[in-house]
DNA sequence: CAAATCAAAGTAACAATGTTACCGATTTCC
DNA sequence: GGAAATCGGTAACATTGTTACTTTGATTTG
């Protein structure tokens, strides 16, 4: 059993994996990286699940395609690659939940070069708000526009420049580090 | 056994999959698809390989996330998914092989993740001209400009403009539906 | 063979997005 | 209170995306 406050790093691309972390509470932020540091969101990992890339990567024995990061207080079962590996032959109920956390975040992961490709940047930015809104139950989002331009991969003015157009549509509300949506967004 | 002539499809988004193909010669080209029929290239499934996509959601029993191509004549071996659900369990080479299939092709998507997110347009371009060379093994590539375009998931203009700064730079010559790379490529 | 037709590529104009730099307002920390 | 850091607004410019139109070269057809 670990526990990680938000905001804290689990692991970093290039790291050896040695344990599978199945969620028990909190959001697990997996992302990809570039040398400049700018990121991108691949899937988060909620209560109940576990995390493809370390399945994968742990039955290779290979080192971390990804970066993990503690989004919400984790708590986070750690099961030896080894373990993880017997149950895959003994339990194929066990097999059926590794598998199933495969497709889905792969689909995620799909999803992401859908969005980034054809999608244009408002379209992202409006789903993007809907859905952080969905998660935390609230119209509020406190993040900075640095934040949400880190996650979408873009850059802060053009997540700035597109939320200006929002509001003056008055779709939504703009404060520091706080955006409240509006019911027609 | 099955064969295909290049260009034929083999399986659109949405159709439920009943068996996994094995590559023996050619390459099965795996990509992504919008409503308007923009394209992004995924991965290829070259001789020796199996394809990431169809393994996983073959073992969820779902319907295939992507389109597959013949690039080339193809000549596949199709597996139903009952036989190799049960090979998973019966030989553990083959589940290997199917775990490393997995973890490759989900590496090489969360690198076209990369590219798109983070690259500029004219290295993605050089790149993915030099790896056409590479495959081909020839400095020829016979492509239109709408083809690349498609394949990168961007515009055709984007790229005649591209590939004309290219020419005059003296790294690349162009003609009608082919491009030849000089060696400063 | 010449005219018509068609696909590929070139070009121009503009829109959307990315990038850098700078400013002012607010918060944080001595 | 004042220095430093953070956040967001704005301008200017570069890159990429989009649409429309033209030019070029190949193919077909009369």
């Amino acid at each position: 059993l670990i526990t990680a406050t938000a905001g804290q790093g689990l692991i970093r691309m290039g790291q050896p994996i040695t344990v599978v972390p199945l969620v028990l509470s909190g959001t697990l932020k997996v992302s990809r990286e570039n040398e400049e540091g700018q990121e991108l969101l691949l899937y988060y990992v909620r209560p109940g699940e576990g995390c493809a890339m370390t399945f994968s990567c742990g039955l290779m024995a290979q080192v971390s395609l990804v970066k993990g990061t503690a989004e919400e207080d984790l708590l986070i079962l750690c099961v030896a690659v080894a373990a993880m590996e017997e149950w895959m032959q003994k339990y194929s109920s066990w097999k059926r939940f590794v598998m199933s956390t495969i497709v889905n975040e792969f689909m995620d992961v799909i999803k992401s070069v859908d969005e980034v490709t054809f999608k244009k940047m408002d379209e992202r930015l409006t789903y993007y708000l809907k859905e952080r809104s969905r998660l935390s139950g609230s119209s509020l989002i406190n993040l900075t526009h640095q934040q949400i331009a880190d996650e979408m991969g873009t850059n802060r003015v053009v997540v700035s420049r597109l939320l200006k157009k929002l509001e003056t549509e008055k779709r939504l509300l703009l404060y520091r580090n706080q955006i409240k949506l509006l019911k027609d967004l």
